[in-house]
RNA sequence: UCCCCAAUAGCUCAGCUGGUUAGAGCGAUUGACUGUUAAUCAAUAGGUCCCUGGUUCGAGUCCAGGUUGGGGAGCCA
């Protein structure tokens, strides 16, 4: 415990949070924070000040008389105040209470010649390059608040649901994942590697004695857990060193794989729907405020939008919306039988013309499912085998895999996932047919040598659901610090 | 990786078919005024016109290459 001083009670400080909802008035109090604004007059001066704990701010009222000129002098957008003082009713518009400030003390200083953020409006754009300091905006507050509690939401979801959370390797030395390029770790001399005598770099000299990289999906790792566990769920960044350069793509994102035992497709599907409801939920009834910020921050950018861009829903219209609609279930095949006879097709106006079954799916075909002809999120399911990865269940009919992808409005595919094949035979053939490796895995044959079970699981980009619930337009503005091709700063 | 677009003051942007000393709003500073809400009014300061090369008497402006950023596509989550 520290001492307290002398005749100066110390005042535990209390976050801004808790203070604007305060009626206690005469109350004695101290808050901490960084300063928005500072408005001066002859007699008062004005401080909205901000700690973080909510999008709102503190209006913090300074008497001339009582603090001294030259502390007033320092205070500028950005800097550090503590601010002891009493709980008192506002006289102005805009806030119920305001601090009426007795001490002031300046923890940090901020340079107006240097500080970048103003008080208006930046490009997101811009607050990318300053990323270091963006949380000190509203909006980026906001998202980080929210981000938060949807992290929060998904281990509550399923812990209340009996799932046990694995923590997968980070470090793989399996490549047969097949989920895109991969990050190579290694400690050898970039420069002068040690190599074998046909000239290949020698691995038997690195860390692991082999090849590695960082992963790519947890899920192989997560279905070991769950042929024994039943239920489990990773929750953990991901790295694809894919040359992406998109809104909806990053190198480095945090990605959640449940994976079930005794689960088949429609299983799978019942609980990506429920989790994706569960979330909005959450977050409609947790983050009220931010919100509305957040709602607002896309109405004023989509006046700047022509009107066939602008979305036609409000963001938490929007939300509302998911939670009040079953997802359209529907198969690849119909799905292809929609868009050959859709209108679209018909006048030429997709892209890629959709024209026989066995083609892979185009982002314009996927959205046109979703926001033109059903208006609701849709699942496909039942893909043909040749477009999709070896782990997944092959249907009787042999040639269709059951596969599922969840699609979104805006931003397409939000799941992937499926029923696993838990036949070894079959897997052994798929494996043969596509290429991949079976002396590297066999750890992951010997869960089907070894009581296999029907099983299935699915992948939740976890930035693309921030992308829905901000209802914000680049992926690099949801998470604190972006990786993309040509930038790792921060 | 491919296609398209952009880069000018701290920020957002204007700068025409190449022509003298490159502008505005906001921000900052100073002053005035005021229980203010991104306060208001006035004045002041503030520029490697992204980089390299080329065309030209002359380039912020035209051309080539590059860098960075944005939108779209592919890959996917």
């Amino acid at each position: 415990m520290p001492t307290k001083l002398k005749g100066m009670e110390s005042l535990k400080r209390t976050k801004i949070r808790d203070l604007i909802q305060s009626e206690e008035w005469g109350k004695e109090v101290t808050a901490k924070g960084w300063v928005r604004t500072k408005r001066e007059s002859k007699n008062v001066v004005f401080i909205t000040l901000n700690d973080g704990s909510t999008i709102h701010n503190l209006q913090v009222v300074l008497d001339a008389e009582v603090i001294r000129e030259e502390v007033i002098s320092r205070i500028h957008s950005g800097a550090a105040l503590s601010v002891t003082g009493e709980i008192v009713r506002s006289l102005g518009a805009g806030q119920n209470m305001e601090l009426k400030a007795h001490e002031v003390e300046i923890l940090g200083e901020a340079n107006p010649d240097e500080y970048p953020l103003q008080p208006k409006k930046h490009s997101l754009e811009f607050l990318r390059e300053i990323a270091h300091l963006r949380f000190r905006t509203s909006t980026f507050g906001a998202i980080t608040r929210v981000r938060h509690s949807m992290i929060f939401a998904i281990h509550k979801f399923f812990n209340d649901k009996g799932f046990y959370n694995i923590h997968t390797p980070i470090i793989t030395a399996s490549d047969a994942e097949g989920a895109g390029e991969m990050f190579r770790v290694t400690i050898l001399d970039p420069v002068n590697p040690p190599r074998k005598e046909d000239g290949a770099v020698d691995y038997s000299h690195d860390f692991f004695g082999r090849p590695t990289n960082l992963t790519v999906s947890g899920q192989l790792e997560a279905e070991l857990a769950a042929l024994s566990m039943s239920d489990v769920y990773t929750f953990g960044p991901t790295f694809r060193a894919e040359n992406s350069n998109t809104s909806r793509h990053l190198a480095e994102f945090w990605m959640i794989e449940p994976e079930m035992a005794f689960y088949d497709i429609h299983d799978n599907m019942d609980l990506a729907e429920e989790m994706l409801k569960f979330l909005v939920q959450y977050a409609l009834d947790h983050c009220r405020d931010d919100l509305e910020f957040l709602s607002k921050r896309q109405q004023e950018e989509e006046r700047q939008k022509k009107v066939e861009d602008r979305s036609p829903m409000e963001l938490r219209e929007k939300l509302m919306f998911v939670l009040d609609n079953a997802f359209e279930r529907i198969t690849y095949t119909e799905a292809i039988d929609v868009l050959q006879n859709s209108p679209y097709n018909r006048k030429n106006r997709f892209q890629f013309p959709v024209n026989r079954w066995g083609i892979d799916l185009q982002s314009e075909h996927e959205r046109y499912l979703v926001e033109k002809h059903y208006r609701t999120p849709v699942i496909i399911t039942d893909y043909p085998k040749q477009i999709k990865a070896f782990y997944m269940k092959v249907n009787d009919d042999d040639r269709t895999v059951r596969a599922l992808d969840v699609l979104f409005p805006q931003i397409g595919e939000i799941i992937g996932g499926s029923q696993r094949e838990e036949r070894l035979d079959v897997l052994l053939r798929r494996m043969k047919e596509m290429n991949i490796p079976e002396k590297e895995m066999w750890w992951y044959l010997e869960t089907r040598k070894f009581g296999t079970v029907p099983h299935s699981g699915f992948g939740l980009g976890f930035e693309r659901l921030m992308l829905f619930i901000t209802g914000m337009g680049n992926i690099r503005d949801v998470i604190p610090f972006p990786r993309t091709p040509q930038n790792a700063e921060f």
